[in-house]
RNA sequence: GGCCCUAUAGUUCAACGGAUAGAACGGAAGUUUCCUAAACUUUAAAUCCAGGUUCGAUUCCUGGUAGGGCCA
């Protein structure tokens, strides 16, 4: 529809005034409170034409009345002009299949979640993991996608948490526990943490600076220690390790099931960053980086307008960004997708800046088509999350929570309890599951949010909930009309109200808003699309009836309208990542 | 100190440079003999400040202020 209007319009200025309307045409919807569908503004073209406004667009409105068909009538109000389409062809465009994309275009890698290995999920991963899920699923309607892992599984930090267990952990077993794994490492990770700090107290108290106690606590030294051996190899330290990340990852499934979120790939750090100490140790050789005195590998970024950055530490440890250099080239290497998408928090822009820049230095030239994918971080209404301070919002924990939240509800409306037991539980885990991926996925990735942790999500408004309830409303006027032996088909020519009108505007709207949210990356364009869908739709069920419509025509139209409606909440919710549910 | 991001009702979010800035929660007042009241209707309430560009600025530019982040 936009593009047919587009292309006749332009037509129109063509003819009109021999003038080409370029990008400037833009084509929005028309307010409410006037008449038309249709709005474009020719405002931007006055000078050119050094015709008044009200002119213009009256010419413009003639010529499109005279020459397509599919306008019915136009007003000029100002400078605008507001078209109306004919209602036949509102019809025609609202019920035919959505054309998103005809062939896979691209091949794109995305990384998303890349979680640590000695702490549990929090709402922050939880944010990352719903876009990077949403963006895939928005995405694979044009291209081909391919979900990555990268799980940081290596390090120091791993290296606490397995010393403490080692020190006080008893035998402990996510098994003879019954402690979630990843719950049980990362209480061992806050373990070390108090007792290093208890460490460093004594230490100051013996007249030690705080500086010289962080360094010089034995639990500290330990772990260093640990560290090296497990670089070195030595058996017992990796046995250890790979116990402890077992634990871990089969905690961490559960989550990712919860979340109904698969990968394609998973890498490991621990299995690319060797590779990416080549690559700087190959750029040392070729002078692209530089050594200083205490032997530690840096890129000099002064040129590109940033600072001097660390690569290998002067121990020949990596960092961070030296195991991405390896993990970008092993990806590209493997798929050599014309787009590398990478879904981290905005933390972490200006580490992305430099990869991109070090891979450029390095030769690498695909360095380019990565896109740090940047998300705003998840707060709390006191500030940002602190594990020290125990103000994480635990993943599990969280939905957990939600779901006791719904079957409250349930149990108290009376809601589902027809359903068995299974069915019932079901239902409640896709409505809270719903309500969590709403809630984060309806806000604009780049913003920061917040997260009340009292307040908690909600199940009234604009939340996920409404919208499943708004689907189950349908399909279940829909199995009543079955169950009347009503065959839901075409209707004859028919006329229709503002408020059908309303929704067939919306329907045809669909393939472009999966566009906008494809060429953002941005999820929340989807939401507010489906939100405003549902909404009109419980606004016209409040005021038409529907099955009950005496006019078998009426009702025809009226059903096979619904039926749209319901179809396309489900393929808004498919690509959030939300199952829909028949009734609620 | 350098760089980056953000700022909209009491709160959480919308609004390709376009008409009277939309919603939700919370507040106030209503709607159940009728297709699911997790719904609907009515109502009060907001663009951080000062300049600039433009026919037109919440949106773009400059300078403040406040919050967040990153690099030392």
């Amino acid at each position: 529809m936009n593009e047919l209007l587009k292309q006749d319009i332009s037509k129109a200025f063509e003819q009109s005034f021999n003038l080409a309307a370029g990008n400037e045409l833009i084509i929005q919807k028309t307010r409410k409170e006037f008449i038309g569908d249709y709005t474009i503004n020719v405002f931007p073209w006055v000078k050119q034409i050094r015709k008044s406004p009200e002119e213009i667009a009256q010419t413009i409105g003639n010529y499109l009345l005279n020459n397509c068909h599919y306008i019915s009538e136009f007003q000029v109000i100002k400078g605008f002009l507001n078209l109306s389409i004919r209602t036949q062809t509102l019809l025609e465009q609202a019920f035919k299949e959505p054309t998103i994309s005809q062939s896979k275009q691209q091949q794109i890698v995305i990384e998303f979640s890349s979680p640590n290995t000695n702490k549990p999920l929090h709402l922050g991963h939880i944010r990352n993991n719903l876009l990077g899920n949403s963006i895939s699923l928005i995405l694979s309607n044009f291209h081909n996608v391919i979900k990555v892992n990268l799980i940081n599984d290596r390090g120091i930090h791993i290296c606490k948490s397995m010393l403490a267990w080692q020190k006080w952990g008893n035998g402990q077993t996510p098994e003879n526990t019954h402690i979630k794994g990843d719950k049980l490492v990362g209480d061992y990770y806050v373990l070390f943490d108090k007792e290093y700090k208890k460490q460093i107290e004594q230490l100051i108290s013996n007249g030690y600076s705080k500086e010289e106690a962080e360094k010089k606590a034995p639990l500290m030294l330990e772990a260093q220690e640990m560290l090296r051996k497990w670089e070195q190899g030595d058996e017992k330290v990796h046995n250890l390790w790979k116990t402890m990340n077992q634990w871990v990852y089969n905690g961490f499934e559960t989550t990712y099931q919860k979340l109904g979120i698969t990968f394609d790939k998973i890498y490991y750090e621990s299995e690319t960053y060797e590779l990416g100490k080549q690559y700087v140790l190959k750029g040392l050789s070729e002078g692209i980086f530089f050594q200083k005195s205490d032997g530690s590998v840096w890129v000099d970024l002064t040129q590109d307008g940033l600072d001097e950055k660390l690569l290998l530490r002067a121990d020949g440890t990596s960092v961070y960004i030296t195991q991405d250099i390896g993990t970008a080239v092993l990806r590209y290497n493997e798929f050599k997708p014309n787009r590398m998408i990478y879904v981290v928090g905005n933390e972490q822009n200006y580490h992305f800046q430099v990869l991109k820049l070090v891979l450029n230095k390095l030769g690498f030239s695909w360095a380019n088509t990565i896109y740090h994918l940047s998300y705003g971080m998840v707060e709390l209404p006191e500030g940002k999350m602190k594990s020290r301070e125990g103000t994480v919002v635990d993943a599990d924990d969280l939905i957990a929570e939600l779901e006791h939240e719904a079957k409250q509800i349930a149990l108290k409306s009376g809601k589902l309890k027809d359903a068995d037991e299974i069915t019932f539980q079901k239902g409640i885990e896709k409505i809270a599951a719903a309500a969590l991926k709403y809630f984060i996925l309806k806000v604009d990735p780049e913003k920061n949010m917040t997260f009340n942790p009292q307040e908690s999500i909600d199940f009234d408004g604009n939340t996920g909930t409404f919208i499943l309830y708004t689907y189950a409303r349908i399909q279940s006027i829909l199995n009543k009309a079955s169950e009347q032996n009503i065959v839901v088909q075409k209707p004859d020519a028919i006329d229709i109200n503002d408020k059908e009108r309303e929704l067939l505007l919306l329907l045809i709207d669909f393939p472009y808003v999966v566009a906008e949210a494809a060429s953002l990356f941005n999820p929340a364009k989807i939401a507010n699309y489906v939100y405003c869908l549902s909404k009109e739709f419980n606004q016209y069920y409040q005021s038409y009836p529907i099955l009950k419509e005496e006019n078998a025509n009426i009702r025809n139209f009226r059903l096979i309208l619904s039926q749209k409606i319901a179809k396309t909440i489900k393929r808004c919710c498919n690509l959030l990542g939300i199952e829909t549910i028949d009734k609620m």
